[in-house]
DNA sequence: TAATATAATTAACGCTGTTAATTATATTTG
DNA sequence: CAAATATAATTAACAGCGTTAATTATATTA
């Protein structure tokens, strides 16, 4: 029946809810098939009834997550225009959001997921944010398109770098620092 | 006695020297204490009476491998000159070090480390291999000295970013493809 | 109400890091 | 050389982990 179904996809919804929750406070090193199936309200073993295993739980987390980080990135740009303000923009607030969720970056980068589609769609998230710019910055004759893709690529790869420095080794150990740091990287690139 | 000193930094050894090739090998995942010991040709417990925890194994092994990095890179940059040409060579020689030993780079850069010291030493470890160089085109006058550590900076993130999508993620997918992307990184950077 | 289908649970297995208690091996002393 | 002591190495145990199989509880249908 449809109202089976129902309940079955709610109650996929409150494990998911479970995990993203753990995720997104403690992290991917607090996330335990018990944990999370304590926090959604039942026994461990019930979530392999709706689940394969823990990683499936973890991609369909990783997916929710990328929506909400495009929402908070898209929510603080869309009053800039395109071209390397709005980029700096979208980096801000990308970078914004895994400080915020520093648990959301692990699962992100560092994490071994689950598929090399998944893969694709994380290395290539911030590309994608920022895709509408290069566009724009190369029709409007500021970038060639090789030059481009070189400043998107590094771009895309130095603030990973920065995000990871920051989040897993403190460096630098200040926020407003991190701030001014990648704003340098930002102009050093787009020089 | 200096005989039982001996000995007992001997079993040491035999500890680390297990640990690093658990960790050279197969990586920071397959590492656990009845690993180690076992490889060590001890029983689990007696890692015990010879070290604090499975930390404190681990950071001695960094340590180790940081030397061995240094000499591997500098291995293959003896003859080229200061400059631009000498950071090209050594940003390869340390990207390959991590190709390599991939397990290695997870625990430079990935691994939660067991302090704030060895967290500051691994993040500007890549700074301290290039030092002479960006010495020499500040005083050269090829770069300002504030030039210079943005671009520094900038191309110490863009590389372990790069190092990260292409161990991590599989991004690019083949090891010529990451070196192209590399020197397009330093290019970029260093214009 | 009884039979069936479905959902949720407990028990178990082999793994993990770590500690305490115990056994085996050296070393020192009489 | 034998006995006492000190040191090194071991096994047993605990609480945690992911996962599967067998079992119990609940809902649905006849």
């Amino acid at each position: 029946m449809t109202n089976t179904k129902l309940k079955e996809e709610r109650t996929r919804g409150y494990f998911i809810e479970a995990t993203k929750e753990i995720l997104r406070g403690e992290g991917s090193k607090a996330l335990s098939v018990r944990n999370i199936a304590e926090r959604a309200g039942y026994s461990y073993a019930t979530l392999y009834n709706y689940f394969k295993d823990q990683t499936e739980l973890i991609s369909l987390s990783l997916l929710e997550f990328k929506d909400e980080c495009r929402d908070a990135v898209n929510k603080n740009i869309r009053k800039s225009e395109p071209g390397k303000t709005e980029i700096k923009a979208i980096v801000h607030g990308y970078i914004n959001y895994f400080v915020q969720y520093p648990g959301v970056f692990d699962l992100f980068y560092i994490e071994k997921l689950a598929s090399k589609e998944i893969d694709d769609q994380v290395i290539t998230f911030l590309d994608t944010l920022c895709e509408e710019d290069w566009n724009f910055l190369i029709s409007n004759d500021i970038y060639s398109k090789q030059e481009a893709e070189f400043k998107r690529k590094t771009l895309n790869n130095a603030t990973i770098g920065l995000l990871m420095s920051y989040l897993k080794r403190s460096t630098p150990s200040d926020y407003s620092d991190l701030l001014k740091d990648i704003d340098m990287t930002i102009d050093t690139i787009l020089s």
